[in-house]
DNA sequence: CGCTACTATTTGATGACTCAACTACCTTAG
DNA sequence: CTAAGGTAGTTGAGTCATCAAATAGTAGCG
């Protein structure tokens, strides 16, 4: 299972958290969001979320902006590569569940084990998160 | 999940990576195992096997033995001190999982979790781990 | 207004793991 | 027997996460 972010680094330099957090900011209103909550989503303490974000940062995927409300606030934000990337990515990664997952176990399993899954605490998304971005 | 592992440390100092390595010995024959079979099992590389059995051993958990047919070859040995640890942690390893998935799922849901994980690839065991010792 | 308490974020130290390189030993083929 | 190549294990450097502490800003209450 931990070949997926072995695929995800190979193809495109991306980790398994690099990606999701692009996928999270992809899907928030106007690509950005609060430390913060990226912390929460991505199961990061918020200092893990900083050197995260150090290198999606300068690697051009993301970029920062105030609050004006809020100055204590910074947002991350996907930029047009970021979402290039993304694009990329998830094919990539789509695929590589697809082979992983989808080659052993049949659609109807496959949902009778989301929702299985689903029941079990701090298990929020249970996924598809490849598939849309 | 990871509240799995929290608990055991909070109870005995073990991280799930000591505990596994610990049960994994104690269902070994004669309590041993070579350390490259440790690391297999474990899913670690044999240096992490090597930094992990440092701490279990240099808190009397484990021990060496050398391989008389092969001289490469160090054997890790669980000590009844070990054994003593495991014991322990088993009954809150399995209260712990008990009450974070039992909770949540009825004993057939459960078998049926089981089943389908174990059809996906690298999933050898699906649990029951703590169950025995 | 001014204190206190809380929230968002960064920084420094530390821990657990990986990889690559190295040592030591075993096995086999000539 | 000896050289070549494989296997077991350790070590050093680097990565990625954590925690604890520090900084800055916000909010509400007297």
């Amino acid at each position: 299972m931990r070949e997926l972010e072995t695929r995800l680094i190979a193809a495109h330099g991306l980790s398994a958290n690099d990606f999701e957090t692009l996928l999270h900011l992809a899907r928030a209103e106007d690509g950005m969001m609060r430390r913060i909550d990226l912390a929460e989503r991505l199961r990061l303490t918020p200092s893990g979320v900083t050197r995260l974000l150090d290198g999606l940062e300068s690697a051009g995927l993301t970029g920062n902006s105030g609050c004006p409300k809020d100055a204590r606030v910074t947002y991350a934000v996907i930029t047009d590569e970021g979402r290039a990337l993304l694009r990329q990515a998830s094919c990539t990664h789509a695929a590589a569940c697809d082979e992983l997952i989808g080659a052993n176990l049949s659609p109807s399993e496959l949902d009778e084990l989301s929702g299985l899954l689903a029941q079990l605490p701090g298990v929020d998304d249970v996924d598809a998160r490849a598939c849309s971005a």
